[in-house]
DNA sequence: CTAGGGTTAG
């Protein structure tokens, strides 16, 4: 017996089935269209495997038109192995045998198997079997995943098929897919006849290599030509106006699609969905979901995704369960934006469980993006030894894997680890660093003050002109800032176009910290006349430089002009830098009129800011009101136990110290160890506090005593306030003079020519009493000291400081 | 009897 029959599970139904079909057929099942219209019954496979049977009974198993619909059947039912022995069954094949089979494989994806018979196709071609229209875009969409193109481009040459609208439309695709746009243009210009498939070839060509200009371009001459767009075409063009930032193009498509009613095409209201999400208005975004008649898992995901990357974890969350209730099992994707939901929600044990759940899967295997993904999610847990250990375990890196390693250690204030794992992959031969890899470790290096490394990149990146990337150029620029090379960030400033506010900001931002407030609020003036529209990180930028520089009313001007010309609401960083300005000049219950009157929970910065103000300007009434209220909205941050301490000590409540101490121990917190670092020919030297295990150490000892003896005569003295411990004055200047910065200041005298600079960076802030030293070094080595701390930097010069002793 | 061009990501 034949397989087929064979599979049909009762013989009592293949005799219901005949039975149903003698009684139903007028005359006798003999001809081919009896059997025809019996095909648009067979809505599943049992039913198709009846009728093939049937056919088989009745002799007409060789019958090539009849098999070749079985073919076709079989694949829409989504059974390939039962299309393929239909084939093969076949005795006399035809085109139409073939161009099914090679489409069905294509269909699955199956792209070696399709090209296996388009082979074979190719070898016994003869006078009667000759490939035809039909036969190409399959194998051409084959292609695109086969990188084999050249030789059925040549075939569909040869056998002049190239100006068939189908044909042309995917030697369009094939093209574009590997870039080869003039290639791709070409075959369309060249087309005597085109239809809006044509169109959406070109279109969507340009879409997929990013080339949003040509895609709007062909778009526009379609619009010319008087060809209107359809589902597809608006799905293509669609994540261009996104991804160029075109909300006018978007919106007036989006009124395209709903006078001609193409939102029913879910492919449409889907792009939609995303194009509203990128242009972050999500109401629109909601509307379209909402209005939608069938929703699709990529409905789902692109929901979820908006609110996502949105920033608001609790509706993306609200939608995923959505998603659960109507029965859609979520896909890799799905889990993607799970994985930033609750690394966005801080959510440690479902973070662990969606891993559970990706490695249960095997998803790692499936899909790097997963997999970076989540090492994403657990850097922005702050855990980067797990982000490590999933990043080790990723079966397949690229270089994104890579960059969300290096931003990872990055963005965790783990500069050195970041620049580890960049030089790690800087080893590795196959991964190529990008854009992501340039925005990512230059900061890490400005962090540091690894100036010479950076201007590596620097140099490196304009062979190539990537330095005139705004995102990288900025990178560069804060740099410069940072790592005190102001007329560096100035010149490639200059250099680079100045068409956005981020570069504006990273440079009012460089002069700020360096205490040339003036300057940036005349760069300020420049950006308006050049048109640029400042937003709300100018004014960070600009408020604090305001507040280094002391320019009090400049600073008010500033935050009141944000809001009425710009109509910004100030956010926790304006407030911040505000109370910064005021309480750092003095104006200590000013500051708290304005901490009181902010619309929203004052956080942890502003109470700091206020703090640190009261600890400078010694109210002490004000800074247990502070601390209190700091301590309610963060308890974890040590830095707020040590300027509790700060401030005992000062007053001589040596019990208090002891208490915050202990209290700080019993929470499990630790202060940050301050480190120093000098750079010295090209190696940078580093120094932990009160250090002694540096092998220059008893010369470094040694320099610190005679400085200090001379800094002495010259009217130096020690201010204790500044040390924590309750002990006798000689091993108070003891603790001074093993600061870290004094160390560091000390090892670079002794080890560079006299009258050299000298540059040091500190991860904290500066100490008080090493600031006043400094100047006091500065004058007697005759040199200058620059000084880059966690805030901003110190220029000391002949015994003086760039910042007027403001800081 | 057979065919092309489309939406989501780290």
């Amino acid at each position: 017996m034949l397989p087929i029959l064979k599979s049909v599970s009762k013989l009592s139904s293949l005799h219901r089935c005949l039975h149903h079909c003698f009684s139903s057929a007028t005359t006798s099942l003999q001809k081919d269209a009896d059997f025809t219209s019996l095909f648009n019954s067979c809505v599943n496979i049992n039913a198709t495997k009846k009728l093939h049977a049937l056919l088989i009974v009745f002799g007409k198993s060789q019958n090539v038109v009849l098999s070749t619909k079985l073919i076709n059947l079989y694949v829409t039912l989504g059974d390939i192995s039962l299309s393929r022995s239909t084939f093969n069954h076949i005795h006399k094949k035809n085109i139409f045998s073939w161009n099914s089979i090679i489409a069905a494989y294509v269909r699955f994806g199956k792209y070696n198997e399709a090209m296996n018979y388009v082979n074979e196709l190719f070898s016994m071609c003869s006078g009667n079997l000759r490939p035809d229209f039909y036969t190409f875009p399959p194998i051409l969409k084959a292609c695109v995943h086969l990188v084999d193109g050249k030789k059925v481009h040549c075939c569909v040459f040869k056998m002049g098929f190239e100006n068939d609208v189908f044909v042309a439309a995917s030697l369009i695709h094939l093209y574009s897919r590997f870039g080869v746009l003039n290639v791709a243009h070409k075959v369309f210009v060249d087309m005597p006849v085109k239809d809006v498939g044509s169109w959406n070839a070109m279109i969507s060509g340009f879409c997929q290599n990013g080339n949003a200009a040509g895609a709007l371009g062909v778009l526009n001459s379609m619009k010319v030509e008087g060809v209107k767009m359809d589902t597809v075409t608006v799905s293509s063009i669609l994540p261009v106006c996104a991804q160029s930032d075109d909300i006018v193009n978007g919106v007036l498509i989006h009124l395209h699609v709903l006078k001609h009613g193409l939102d029913a095409d879910v492919f449409v209201s889907n792009a939609l969905i995303n194009m509203y999400s990128k242009f972050g208005r999500l109401q629109d975004a909601q509307r379209v979901f909402d209005d939608m008649e069938v929703r699709d898992l990529v409905s789902w995901n692109s929901i979820i995704a908006a609110y996502e990357q949105n920033n608001d974890p609790n509706n993306a969350l609200r939608f995923f369960k959505g998603m659960q209730l109507v029965g859609i099992r979520p896909d890799l994707l799905t889990v993607v934006s799970l994985t930033s939901i609750f690394g966005q929600l801080s959510d440690q044990r479902i973070s662990r469980s969606i891993h559970g759940f990706v490695i249960r899967r095997e998803w790692l295997e499936k899909d790097v993006v997963i997999g970076n993904a989540l090492v994403n999610m657990y850097a922005k847990l702050g855990d980067m030894n797990c982000a490590h250990t999933v990043f080790d375990q990723l079966p397949r890196k690229d270089t994104i894997s890579w960059n969300t390693l290096i931003t990872g250690y990055a963005q965790n204030g783990l500069a050195s680890e970041a620049i580890d794992a960049y030089n790690m992959m800087e080893e590795c031969i196959n991964i190529i660093p990008n854009q992501g890899t340039w925005v990512s470790i230059i900061p890490a290096y400005s962090h540091v003050g690894a100036l010479q490394q950076g201007m590596k990149i620097h140099g490196r990146l304009i062979k190539n002109s990537l330095y005139l990337d705004v995102f990288v150029a900025t990178c560069l620029i804060d740099m410069y800032g940072k790592c005190g090379r102001l007329e560096d960030a100035l010149s490639l400033f200059y250099e680079i176009p100045q068409e956005t506010s981020v570069t504006w900001n990273a440079i009012i931002s460089s002069l700020g910290i360096h205490g040339h407030g003036e300057k940036a609020l005349q760069l300020f003036k420049d950006m308006l006349a050049e048109r640029v529209k400042a937003d709300h990180i100018t004014f960070v930028s600009l408020l604090s430089a305001c507040s280094h520089s002391g320019l009090i009313d400049e600073g008010q001007k500033c935050f009141d002009i944000m809001q009425k010309e710009y109509g910004i609401k100030p956010s926790l960083k304006h407030y911040g830098c505000m109370v910064d300005l005021l309480g750092r000049a003095g104006f200590l219950e000013k500051a708290y009129e304005l901490v009181s009157s902010m619309p929203m929970q004052p956080d942890a910065s502003i109470w700091g800011a206020l703090l640190s103000a009261c600890r400078i300007h010694g109210n002490s009434e004000l800074a247990t009101l502070a601390l209190d209220r700091l301590l309610e909205v963060d308890s974890k941050n040590v830095g707020y136990y040590v300027l509790l301490s700060n401030i005992y000590a000062n007053t001589g409540k040596w019990e208090g110290v002891v208490k915050v101490r202990s209290l700080a121990r019993d929470r499990g917190l630790r202060k940050t160890p301050g480190w120093s670092s000098v750079v010295v020919g090209s190696k940078a030297e580093v120094f932990y506090t009160g250090n002694q295990t540096h092998p220059k150490y008893t010369d470094i000892y040694k320099e610190l005593k005679v400085l200090s003896a001379k800094m002495k005569s010259l009217g130096y003295v020690p201010d204790y306030s500044f040390v924590l411990q309750d002990v006798e004055e000689d091993e108070k200047e003891q603790i001074l003079n093993s600061h870290s910065e004094r160390l560091a200041i000390a090892f670079g005298i002794i080890s560079t020519p006299p009258r050299s600079s000298i540059r040091i960076f500190k991860n904290l802030r500066v100490c008080g009493d090493c600031h006043n030293a400094t100047k006091y070094i500065s004058k007697i080595t005759e040199r200058e000291i620059v000084v880059r701390d966690s805030n901003r930097f110190h220029h000391f010069k002949d015994g003086i400081c760039s910042c007027g002793d403001y800081w």
